[in-house]
DNA sequence: CATGAATGAGTGTTCATTCAT
DNA sequence: AATGAATGAACACTCATTCAT
């Protein structure tokens, strides 16, 4: 019974473990040999549903970056007034939670990743958000504004973890931050 | 000559070239065959001068994790006022920077860290840091800002190198956001 | 055809040839790379079998150990008195030349074993064994004859191949010398 | 102070600790760096003593081996009475408690000296004992009981360890059974 | 849709040994 | 009489990957 639901979405399921070994272990350290273990299947079988070990990697990351491409491509076709880059933000906070475990292990594997054909493509689009909310003629300090501003919100969550309080509540403090110095940064009356 | 020269300093050789490789490609994925054979010397010799591969990380971190303990204890002699919290800062700015190959080490390669003995550490170190510059009772964006404070200085200067401008000028504009967080947070009166 | 009619039997071909290996070079000296070489095949398929050397091993004595378990349950529900340990010699001596290699091992390798898990569980076995054909209230040389009657066995056919003669005629006489050993021992009228 | 003391007995030492780690671990699992740390030397310094590593066990064993030569060498010169037999075994025994702990390796690595130069020199002497003390005309079951009389001796001292009781009452119980041994195989009627 | 069996290349680690000093 | 520094060869073990069934 157990295993007649399980039929067809053995796909899913190994995803669902990676996702979770990767976050925990890193890259890395985590061996097909135990992602097959948990799932009660063998290796091989892992190599049915992926090409490789880095497919199953990738495969997790297209879940992620299709809201950021969405994002990116919602941000360019509004005015760079500070109204956009709020809402960006907004946007990005609420895509970030979704996909926090990722986010985790890309926060805490960027070594890896950097490595990996993925990882040119994120920091891609990293630069391309703070190209929507940065201005390249501001002062330097504005700049890390928006650098942090996002650093923020990625590091925020999980460095969060061992404080008390609604995971809610942190998610919209460190949003608040965030849209804060990106405001500061917007706001200064700059004279390059 | 060359070898001759370089009779009584293996062991800071090894450091050396461990440093680089660990920060450019992670500490799982550089062997320790490739550290030796960078220093033409044998995988053998690197034993006769560390006990195992975590040894070497663990002797790197000892350079860094000094200035921090030293930095805690000089924080904790002072009063939890402003002016503490902004010399904290700027002392650690400094700091980061002398260490940078293996900060930036350590911000690309959290999950590998966080396995080793001397992550938990690390981890105490930085929660030590953050209750001299961190008020409990604040309200949450408050904590926030502190914690972003920390965060941006690990990633700033990384995460800011493909940016044109002079390496000084960019500690200095981090330095200025992550004072101005915590100025923030100090200042503003809560009534919790 | 060779290697086809190999499919499947790979595992006691490990075991076969690693009893002859471990028994003609100890534990310690034979490596899996010896084994994996007389296999023609790798180190590794080796590893898709047993999970460590020591597993190898243990395997070994599994087909040894069960016998012995036997014959302990056995002589544990007769009376104790010299019929039934006349008998448990006899099935000794059987069980014995069975396993003739792996004894042989044992008798040569007693310090690795000693390390090994197996070890106790092995010395448990004699101790059980001595149990039932040794009366521990006996005069002390009436104990030690027991224990020479197990040794006996044990080093007797080793001991006796450079020797001229029929195993089975070997094998009888030392089973005749150690039956009078605990013969005697057991008869001896003792004062405690 | 200590360390003058030790001027000249280094070679002594390293013996000593040899010894001792030999018997308790064997001789393949015992490292060179394991003698000296005990030592509290090099292992470099090891090599200004000993040639090899096997060359420290060779030194072990001519400590044993002279009293066993003595002793073949006057059982040759006797008669071969059963007096003489008994003798043998009872000088015997005395020197094996001399060496006891060699004994107790000798016992438990038979697998590893074989293949040591020295195995088969002392495989010699032992046929050359039993020489003395066996009737080669005699019937098997006889020359079984010799072979045991000198085997239960080997191992009688140390398979005796966990039994309570004083161990030069159980040295004498051991040689009280394998004189019996002998004796029985001597007095013998045999009409081959 | 998945397994059983295997491989080749690699890992970190240990060892006995050497030799200039 | 002993050390510091190193080597070369080996070892047990793990990994991602393959493929016939």
């Amino acid at each position: 019974m157990g295993s007649r639901q399980r039929r067809g979405d053995t796909r899913q399921r190994i995803q669902d473990v990676a996702v979770e070994l990767f976050a925990e272990q890193g890259y890395e350290k985590t061996s097909l040999r135990e992602i097959a273990e948990r799932l009660d299947v063998t290796k091989a079988a892992l190599y049915y549903h992926f090409k490789t070990k880095e497919d199953i990697l990738i495969s997790l990351f297209d879940d992620l970056t299709r809201p950021m491409d969405e994002l990116i491509e919602w941000g360019r076709g509004q005015p760079h007034i500070l109204d956009t880059k709020q809402e960006l933000l907004r946007r990005y906070s609420l895509a970030l939670t979704q996909a926090a475990p990722l986010f985790r292990f890309m926060q805490e594997n960027q070594a890896t990743i950097r490595e990996l054909s993925i990882g040119e493509s994120f920091k891609d689009r990293m630069l391309k958000m703070l190209e929507i909310i940065k201005d390249p003629d501001a002062p330097l300090a504005d700049q890390v504004r928006c650098v942090s501003a996002l650093f923020t919100m990625h590091a925020g969550m999980f460095a969060l973890k061992d404080m008390e309080g609604d995971p809610e509540d942190k998610r919209k403090a460190v949003l608040e931050v965030a849209i804060e110095l990106v405001t500061q940064a917007h706001s200064d009356p700059h004279t390059a």
